[in-house]
DNA sequence: CATGAATGAGTCTTCATTCAT
DNA sequence: GATGAATGAAGACTCATTCAT
């Protein structure tokens, strides 16, 4: 017997992020993303039940990606604010790099394919974050507000950036990244 | 147009918007649309040519009124950080009470609906924004930084702040909302 | 507007009919009927939400209307032999001219289409047939049994009596005809 | 074909045959028949060419089946009646046993599956029914009347009253099976 | 203008069948 | 032979758009 291809599914996700990126959560169908697969539209569906399962799977393994990226390299025993810039610079390398994940959950955040399991489930990954600010709060390095508060600041920034970065074809120098993470800086320290 | 027909665009745009943050923006019809607007489906047309050409007018509509909202009652004689401030709250009390009209341009943001006139006439109407920020490096009151990333300070955080006060049910104090102002402020002054 | 066209619905039925006596029950598609009915996909839908629907309204359809032919200038104060006759070869002429009705309606019986419901309707119609078998056993000139045993022996014979002469093309002459019912009567007369 | 192949036919016309009675003909996969009896989807096609064939293979099963029950026992040595009656007991627990092999080949007769070929194989499994009733007429016990007719009532009367025993629950007494074959004799008596 | 029935192209999904293992 | 992944044609159903009233 034809064994189930891992590697298929990794295709499927590829495919579907490029889809999304260039028509938009709501413009892909099952047909496009299976013959940009180069696979057959039967096929999708020996690996996902359905389409929301397909859309809610993708959700889910960028969201793990993403954090899992952030943190790569990072050493709780440097000095706080090295490590902080450490996983700042991190996360903005991720969201270029794989700027069609970071569209694709962005468009899935008010879309209704994604189920509130899965909502639940990538709140429950922000953990590391968290986690990593209420350190700075201890070190009393960073401003003693709400760590949801900080978190808006460093995503919300971040995100901009990147979206600016890609869409105006402006090039991010290294200047032009120490700028930001100044600024960035500037707002959360105390 | 008489002013009947611009109730009617008023009722067929309120409904589109609820629509949208319900079902998200791939996932309206027209009939739902009209249904929801109590019209029939074929009025829709009478009033659009196509559903791509009422979501463009949309989102033109909700772009001029966010422009709008942003500006009112600022005095450029007032000090700076004042007028800044004022500025800072109109676009936060904005995405605050048409909540709905800030996830639906979100959601625009990648979509194939939108078209590149659309688009360009949308950030042409960034340019009062442009010049508040200019103004503040002038007067050396900013970090004399690209605008560009002056402003997606600016909007970035405030876009997360908005999600999660809506999301998470957080109320806003003014607080809160001070505090807030004073993190964006440290981000961007000089 | 164009009005829904209360026509259009018969026109449905027959399509339906005529196609399950050629491709039975199972083989119907959407597509057959609307072509068959000379009407759109779509439109089917206008008059029914699903597939399941039509053919549940259907199936009552067939069945009100076997009931209605077979009471048909049946009248209660002829002696009881001679109405019983009048309703037996109503049901017989019903089944021969209405052929691919009684076809359909056999071939619901233990489709999974027919849901509960409609059943449980269908089985309240056989109330006329009961009182007329009551009544034969009331006047004692019916054998003192279990009226659905009763009912079991007008209907089964007569199903199969008209699939033979609709199969094997026997022609259903007056001799026939009668043989068939002093069968019938014998099996029932006490 | 070895036993261990033939255990496997069984199998699978009996996870047909199961999935007939609970979903109808027209519901029935393969995959689903091949599940039902334990087997791989493509295995199926080591035993059947195709979904029409096993059907076709089905029917042709139940048939023999049917009719190798119905002499079972008889001994055309004893008086007609007694044979007849042996006989006609003979059948009707068949139908009660194997309910879903009646149902089956109920499901068969409007059906695109079943072939010429096959419906004609079956035709000719009627010999034996035939020559009992023509034997009967020699003996001047039953009605002198086309055969086909006195086979109508012998089976559809049989019919309703397995149906209605299985979905009524009406359980079948000694006493209403032996009315029912009085009744039946009656009809058919001359 | 307003209506909503009609349309048919396009979607998701299923399923008989094939084929590599 | 046995397996079940892969295939793609076909089916049910949706929906933007048109048009008769």
């Amino acid at each position: 017997m034809k064994r189930k291809d891992d590697r298929k599914v990794g295709q499927i996700f590829q495919a579907a992020l490029k889809l999304v990126v260039s028509k938009g959560l709501s413009g892909i169908t099952m047909g496009d993303i299976s013959k940009a697969a180069g696979i057959a539209t039967g096929t999708l569906y020996v690996y996902f039940k359905s389409k929301d399962e397909l859309i809610n799977a993708l959700f889910a393994a960028c969201r793990e990606n993403s954090v899992a990226h952030s943190f790569k390299g990072y050493d709780p025993a440097q000095p706080y604010k090295v490590g902080f810039k450490h996983v700042w610079l991190n996360i903005l390398r991720y969201r270029l790099h794989n700027f069609e994940e970071a569209v694709f959950m962005e468009q899935c955040y008010h879309s209704p394919f994604i189920t509130p399991e899965t909502r639940e489930k990538a709140s429950r990954l922000a953990a590391p974050y968290n986690e990593l600010l209420e350190r700075g709060k201890k070190e009393q390095l960073l401003k003693p507000v709400d760590t949801g508060l900080l978190i808006t600041f460093l995503v919300g920034s971040m995100n901009e950036l990147v979206k600016q970065t890609h869409y105006h074809g402006t090039t991010l120098t290294r200047t032009r990244i120490n700028t930001t993470f100044d600024m960035c800086w500037d707002a959360l320290k105390s």
